[in-house]
DNA sequence: TCCCTGCTATTACGATCGTTATATGGCAAG
DNA sequence: CTTGCCATATAACGATCGTAATAGCAGGGA
């Protein structure tokens, strides 16, 4: 889903409906043929599309334990930041901080709910499973931080908050998973 | 400034420069005559006002400890995002995620950048005054795990994301002030 | 062959965008 | 009182917005 790549980086209201199935490939007259209920339900794909990716490269490396799943999330916005020049950043952050639509349901604000619930739900499952306690505040601290972190680099143009946070959450989590009894 | 008001709730590209005027009681005409480089600088002092609204705040509670200054940023955040009904965040943060103007320089998306740096300077200090080694990285982790938590919030309709945020990061300050020879 | 259906392409709608220009008023300086 | 200036108000600019309507095209069952 190209509209996705669209959303990270301009944001919800920053990207026109034309622009979004341009990028995707597709003709704006068959837009509103997929998604009959237009631009909310457009993001809201996109979002969802784009978390399941994540998702499933987080869940992947969760295999190998939290500090691996850990420093594969931050790669991957990492990697997200630096290949676009500091222009891209997550397209689930983008729309959680836009407002709903006066009237009709909020959709796409919805799905970056649910994006988040996903990856925090995955974080908590894998810290579970290594014994760490109060599990699911700690999963939280981490995906706000790193979205958080994402936004602080793109406006500084400047990797270093990423990096800093990386070697913090990674200290934190090594020092709740050493404690284990 | 009203303008941030409204930033803070729509983005910068969900608000026109007609709200923006209207909403800080100024006529649409008077706003090139005070703003002559139009929505960006527009935007940019707006960032700037609402970034020294919390940075004087900031610096005030930090004088009487880093956790005393914590719980004070939290605080303001919680409020903001309660009586809002969840519709208003954090206007840096919104500026911080949208792509600056393809031509002509990035002023508004500078001055979020700008105000970043002003908090975690302020934090620094307070924790280098209290003895905290390594201080900056976990000055970055504060202001980025505070700004994605806010913005999760809303998505979430929710304020246990930054409730279990602040427990997570309070500790973590006391850990490290209580760590001090 | 004919029609129906699913999709694409194109055009157009009214509204609204960022920005600029012009007309209007208040008011200090002379 | 007049003159000149600053701020406001209002209107208008072309462009573009989200969305809808329309016309054209494929192909498959009768």
């Amino acid at each position: 889903m190209g509209a996705a790549d669209l959303i990270r980086r301009r944001g919800l209201a920053g990207s026109t409906v034309r622009d979004l199935a341009a990028h995707s490939g597709a003709p704006l007259g068959s837009t509103y043929h997929y998604f009959p209920r237009g631009k909310q339900q457009l993001a809201a794909e996109a979002v969802r599309y784009a978390g399941d990716l994540v998702s499933t490269a987080l869940a992947g490396e969760l295999a190998a334990g939290p500090v691996a799943g850990l420093r594969a999330f931050l790669a991957l916005w990492r990697q997200t930041v630096l290949d676009s020049d500091f222009r891209a950043g997550c397209p689930v952050l983008a729309v959680a901080v836009e407002e709903p639509p006066a009237e009709g349901e909020a959709e796409a604000i919805a799905a970056a709910a649910a994006v988040f619930a996903a990856w925090e739900r995955l974080l908590v499952e894998a810290l579970r499973e290594h014994g760490v306690a109060d599990a699911g505040p700690l999963a939280t601290l981490i995906v706000a931080s790193v979205e958080g972190t994402v936004a602080m680099c793109r406006a500084k143009r400047d990797i270093q908050p990423l990096d800093d946070v990386a070697a913090q959450l990674e200290q934190l989590l090594t020092d709740r998973l050493g404690s284990l009894g």
